[in-house]
DNA sequence: ATCGTTGATGTAACCGATTACATAATCGGT
DNA sequence: ACCGATTATGTAATCGGTTACATCAACGAT
C-alpha cells in the first residue's frame, strides 16, 4: 500500500539518473539525451509522478497566481469581466484568485499584495487605498481605477460614452434630459456625469439640479430615483433619462410602469453596460455596451506583459457602442 | 539600498535568537518566553519581515487554496454562490481559486485536483467526469453534482421546489401547465422535470409531450420556447408555464409581450432561482427562490469541515421558497 | 547531593523541487 | 597524440520556512 506521493527522487532512482537530470528532462527536454528522456518519461509513468507546484514555486520565487480584487462578486457585471480574465490567465498557466473587497478586512487585502501570495494584482475596485497597494506586486486596473495609483489601466471612455447616450436622446428631440448617477466618489460616476454635463452643454440643453438623481448602480436605487421623478411635475420633469448602470435603469422602468406610465411613450431610457438581460426585458433597453469580456481579457494580457517585464504605461481604452433598442423614442409633443 | 525581502534568518540575527525561536514566536507565541517574544516582535517590525507563504505551505504540505470549478463564470447565478463561498473561505484563511470549466481543457481541470495546487475542490458543475476527480483532494459539490462521485453535497430539493410551483399554478385554476426544462443530462433538469411530472400527476393534470419545451437555462432558449408556444393553438396550449430558470422565463416573457400578449392575463409564469433582477421587471416574476449565498456558504463550511477531518457524508439540503409576485394570476376563463 | 521534570532555546533535517558549478565523455582539428 | 569545445550528467546549495530532537538551566522532591 502506497500512500506517499512519489517525488522527483523516486523517479530518479527508478530511471537510474540524478534528480537534476529528471528535473531537466521534464522542464528542458532538449537538454538531455534522447535515451535519458525516454527512461525518465517511463519512470514518471511507472511511478505516477506529478510535480509539486509549491516546491517549484518556492524555488522560482513566484506563486503562479494572480489576484483579482472585486468590489462585489455577486454583481453580474464583474463576473463577466472575471470570466474574461480567467480565459486568458488559465491558458497562460496562472491561477486566478478572487477576493471580495467588501467581505475582506483591510489587513487581508493588504496580504493579497504580498509577493508570496500572488504574482500580480488586478484591481476592479477604485475605492481601495492607493498606499496599501504600492510597491509590492505588479498591479493592473480594470474598469475602475484608484486615482493616486500609477498602474496600467484598462478602461472605456466613460465621458464619450455618456456623450453617445445624450446625443442620441437629443437627436430624438428630447430637451429635458435627466441623469441617474452612480455612487458618490466613484471614478466612473464622475466621468459619466461630467460627460453628460458636457454633452448637454454642447447641445445648449439645460441641466438643472433636479434633473440629477442620486444612485449607487443598484436596482433599488433606480427604483428610488423613479419615485423622485414621479413626484416631479409632469410638465417640467425630464422626458428622457440616462442611467449610469443598466441595473438602475431596470429598477426605474419597473417602478414607472407599475404607475401606469409607458416607456418610451412617456419616458425614454438609456442604460449603461448592456448586461445580458436587458435585451430581453420589455421594452428592450437602449444602452451603452461595454465589452466586458474584452476588458477582462485585456487586463489579463497587460498583467502578463507586466510579469514579462514589458511594462508600457499607456492606458488601454476599449470602444463602447450605443445599442439601439426599444426603450428610447421621440420626445412627447 | 535594500531590495531583498527580509527572511526569517534576518529577523533571528537582529533579535539574537535562532530561526527556530523566531518561527515559534510567530506561530506559537505561548511556547517562548515573554522577553524573547518581545525581542522578536521588535525585530520583525524593524526589518519589515513578512512570512513567505510558499515556504510555509511547502513544509506543511498544503496550499491554503480551495478551487471552485464553475461551468460559466459569467453567469450571475454562479457568481452569487461564489460570493457566499468567498465570504467563508476568506476569514478561514483560505484563498479562493476559480476556474471556468468551459474555458479550461480537461488536463488543466485535472491539475486543479492536485494536492499541490489546492487543498480542496468545490464543484458547481455536474457534467465533469467523476473519475478524474477521484481520490485526490477533498471534494464538495454545490447545487449540481456528479452522479457517480461520492462527495458531500449542498443542494436544494429540486423536486419539491417544482411541486411548489406547479401547486401554485394549479391552485390558481390552471389546468394546462407547461414546463421549460434545462439542458438535457443536467441533474437539475431531471430533478425539476420529474418534480413537475409528479406534481401534475398528483393533481390529475395532463402533461402531453408538447407541453414540455426544451431549453438550456439561457435567455435565448426561453425566447425560442416562446416562439414554439406562440405557434401552438391558443385553445389548447398551456395557460401557465413553469421554467427551470429565471433567465428562460425572462426571455419567454419578453418575446410573448412583443407579440402583444399579456402576463399574467394571457399566460402565467413561474421562474426558478429568484435572481435579483426579476423582482424589477414587469411584471415582477413569481419564482422559486434558491438561497444562493447560503448555498455557497454551506458548501464552504462543509469543505472546511472536510479539511479538519470531520467528514459527514449526509447531504445538506437547503430550503427553497415560492416568491409570489405579479407574473401569475387566475387561469383565463 | 541527586535525580527527574519542566520550560526555553538551539541544531539541523526536512518539505520537493531547481540550478550553478563541477566533472566526465565525446569529437573535430591540427 | 594532444587540446579546446561541446554535450550530458551528477553534486550539492538553495528557495524560506517548520519542527523533531538535543541541550541546558532551574527547580522541587527525595
Amino acid at each position: 500500500m502506497k500512500h506517499d506521493r512519489p517525488k522527483i527522487s523516486d523517479v530518479a532512482r527508478l530511471a537510474g539518473v540524478s534528480t537534476a537530470t529528471v528535473s531537466r528532462a521534464l522542464s528542458t527536454p532538449e537538454r538531455v539525451s534522447e535515451d535519458t528522456r525516454a527512461a525518465v518519461q517511463q519512470a514518471v509513468e511507472a511511478t505516477g509522478y506529478r510535480l509539486n507546484l509549491a516546491a517549484r514555486n518556492l524555488r522560482h520565487r513566484r506563486t503562479g497566481g494572480i489576484v483579482a480584487l472585486v468590489p462585489n462578486l455577486a454583481n453580474p457585471f464583474f463576473s463577466q469581466i472575471l470570466s474574461g480574465i480567467a480565459s486568458v490567465l488559465g491558458p497562460a498557466g496562472y491561477n486566478l484568485l478572487i477576493a471580495d473587497t467588501r467581505t475582506a478586512d483591510a489587513q487581508t487585502l493588504l496580504d493579497y499584495a504580498e509577493p508570496s501570495r500572488a504574482d500580480g494584482l488586478i484591481i476592479l475596485d477604485g475605492t481601495l487605498p492607493a498606499a496599501a497597494l504600492q510597491g509590492r506586486v505588479p498591479v493592473v486596473e480594470a474598469c475602475e481605477w484608484v486615482p493616486g495609483l500609477p498602474a496600467p489601466r484598462v478602461k472605456i471612455d466613460n465621458r464619450a460614452a455618456a456623450g453617445l447616450a445624450v446625443d442620441h436622446l437629443a437627436d430624438l428631440g428630447h430637451c429635458r434630459i435627466g441623469h441617474v448617477a452612480g455612487p458618490r466618489g466613484n471614478v466612473l460616476t464622475e466621468a459619466r456625469l461630467s460627460g453628460t454635463v458636457e454633452a448637454l452643454a454642447a447641445r445648449g440643453l439645460p441641466f438643472p439640479e433636479d434633473y440629477l438623481y442620486p444612485g449607487d448602480f443598484s436596482l433599488d436605487s433606480g427604483r428610488t430615483a423613479a419615485r423622485i421623478w414621479l413626484d416631479q411635475p409632469a410638465a417640467t420633469r425630464p422626458t428622457a433619462v440616462f442611467f449610469a448602470s443598466d441595473a438602475m435603469a431596470c429598477g426605474f422602468i419597473g417602478e414607472v410602469q407599475r404607475h401606469g406610465l409607458r416607456v418610451p411613450g412617456d419616458l425614454s431610457v438609456v442604460g449603461f453596460d448592456d448586461i445580458e438581460l436587458v435585451a430581453h426585458i420589455s421594452p428592450p433597453l437602449t444602452t451603452i455596451r461595454q465589452p466586458r469580456t474584452e476588458i477582462g481579457r485585456a487586463a489579463a494580457e497587460r498583467m502578463l506583459a507586466c510579469l514579462k517585464g514589458e511594462a508600457r504605461d499607456a492606458d488601454t481604452v476599449l470602444p463602447v457602442e450605443l445599442i439601439l433598442r426599444a426603450s428610447t423614442g421621440p420626445a412627447p409633443a
